[in-house]
DNA sequence: TTTATATATAACTGAATAATTATATAATCA
DNA sequence: TGATTATATAATTATTCAGTTATATATAAA
């Protein structure tokens, strides 16, 4: 049972607005750096910022695949935010415009 | 229907220790400003400060009965909301061990 | 109508934090 | 091995934000 101030901590990784659309475009799929990169319209420090954050607090976990790292949701052991989850916006179309392939990473 | 921006707005607003305390301090029932000086330990500009920004935010209204102004919770339209708040942990008896009689207020 | 009480707002300060720029590490390929 | 690519980290800057101090408003009581 988490205490109020992990919550709170929780909350404030939740309380950014690239950082809540990185979790809304994980909602889709794994995406690597490049492809959030790509989707953010940022630069790639800054996205390994937020996934660092991300991961630290227990938001993200991360696979290493050759030299690509892929990033997806790990939110199966919070319960409570999981109606949440649920309302973030979808963002299946953004996802599905974009792929490794097109970018020329991951391949 | 909720977009990015506001959510991450309102999960700015839960990302502060002090105003998730007063969250979980209102789910018992409501409570004036004194009180929550009380059992914040603070100052009273500062519970009045963050009471603003839970008001602009929708997630507290308040009710003014004479000179008191008593805060409640208001979260019956933010369904995605209700798992979250559900595992606030009960402040019950801090909330319990005080009130307006003790502290002369709100008589 | 002066005084006291309850709460809010304003101005300020210091700390936290997001984004940028520059550099480092780590993996792959020629 | 040296060059290239993918990602991470460090250092810096600018902004945001929480808390304090001082002051204002508003209600009630003397």
């Amino acid at each position: 049972m988490p205490d109020i101030e992990q919550l709170s901590d929780l909350c404030k990784l939740l309380g950014d607005k690239m950082r809540l659309t990185i979790l809304s475009l994980l909602k889709e799929r794994e995406l690597c750096v490049y492809e959030l990169v790509e989707l953010l319209q940022t630069s790639q420090p800054n996205v390994s910022q937020h996934m660092r954050k991300l991961k630290a607090g227990g938001l993200v976990k991360e696979a290493k695949k050759g030299q690509w790292v892929f990033y997806s949701l790990h939110i199966e052991d919070k319960p409570f935010l999981n109606e949440f989850f649920q309302h973030l916006p979808s963002q299946k179309e953004k996802v599905d415009a974009i792929s490794c392939e097109d970018l020329n990473c991951c391949d």
